[in-house]
DNA sequence: CTCTGATCACAAGAGTCCCT
DNA sequence: AGGGACTCTTGTGATCAGAG
């Protein structure tokens, strides 16, 4: 099929004229001088046998039948522009990079991300992470997404998606609640190893001071490196571990850790998906985003804006 | 008078056709 | 197939016109 199409050249100078409605505008949107767009736009006019512009005394206004024409045009440049980006994305084939804490990845992501591969087989992401979720900076050189702990005051430059708040709550083996010393009551804790992550080691005397419990120098307490080795330790039996709810789920279903008594802590901080405001139009930034959103139940799907944003907002 | 924006004449480069 | 002539496309700089 033979297409009926004008100089497509003159077609862009024309559409970026309109949105303009100038033509030394478009010609810098272009990088050309305005006499090119004005040349392009009468060559257009005269390929069309339409006026597209009426012209004023140092302005151009469009017809009501260019009107009607450059809006079809503004939306298939726009498709073009899209199917181009995604053209240039899949050829080029950079993974996607997510940057996260390495219990953040072990325990939330990549479940996550079997099923994401299951579903987009074609789509590369490479994970990174940092021994804490304090830890992963956020720099768009070192990664695309990144999943951390925060609350909602990001830079005014950073999309931030609530993905689960919070929650502390005691997790121990199964076997150490049958067979070790009894623990029904919290006050039972006084005959066991409490055992703290140095990445976040105000958890335990929160929740202790919640439950009217004496701080936690008055246990005996061991500390461990990370939050990860802290769970590990708990599912080996060697004491309670203060569990973050979201991330020891599959162990609380498996049966792997039990929490002893339904008592948990909300904290004031947030698991986010966070990206550089630049990034959003990336499609397979925004894919993987959409697609992690809707996987989670507990994920808040309202664009969580920056502070500075939303206050401008009415 | 100065600044801004559109138009026009000209030039350069790319593509096509035709001849050898 | 290669080279020259011609045509077409596109851009630039000069110029004109109007607003402030």
């Amino acid at each position: 099929m033979a297409w009926q199409l004008p100089p497509l050249n003159a077609l862009r100078a024309f559409e970026a004229a309109a949105r303009y409605g100038s033509f030394a505008q478009a010609a810098e949107e272009l990088c050309v001088t305005p006499g090119a767009i004005s040349r392009q736009v009468k060559l257009l006019e005269a390929n069309l046998g339409v006026q597209l512009f009426v012209r004023a005394n140092r302005q151009v206004r469009l017809t009501a039948e260019s009107a009607q024409y450059v809006a079809t045009l503004t939306e298939l440049f726009r498709r073009l522009d899209v199917a181009t980006g995604r053209l240039r994305d899949a050829r080029r084939e950079r993974p996607l990079r997510i940057m996260c804490s390495a219990n953040v990845a072990t325990r939330w992501v990549f479940p996550r991300l079997r099923m994401f591969h299951a579903q987009y087989p074609n789509r590369h992401v490479l994970l990174t992470t940092s021994l804490t979720s304090a830890a992963v900076a956020f720099s768009s050189d070192s990664a695309d997404i990144v999943i951390r702990l925060g609350t909602d005051d990001w830079p005014a430059d950073v999309v931030a998606h609530r993905l689960f708040d919070s929650e502390l709550t005691p997790v121990c083996s199964p076997r150490l609640l049958r067979h070790g010393p009894r623990l029904r009551e919290p006050e039972d804790l006084k005959n066991h190893t409490l055992l703290c992550s140095d990445i976040r080691p105000a958890g335990w005397g929160q929740w202790l001071a919640m439950v009217g419990l004496p701080p936690l120098e008055t246990f005996n307490a061991q500390k461990f490196e990370s939050s990860a080795l802290v769970y590990e330790a708990a599912a080996e039996g060697l004491g309670i571990a203060m569990g973050e709810k979201h991330l020891v789920r599959d162990e609380l279903r498996s049966g792997r850790l039990v929490a002893p008594w339904p008592i948990s802590l909300r904290q004031p901080e947030a698991f986010y998906l966070i990206y550089q405001r630049q990034m959003q139009a990336t499609p397979q930034l925004r894919e993987f985003r959409d697609w992690i959103l809707q996987q989670d139940p507990d994920a808040e799907r309202v664009l969580m804006l920056p502070r500075a944003v939303r206050s401008r907002a009415p």
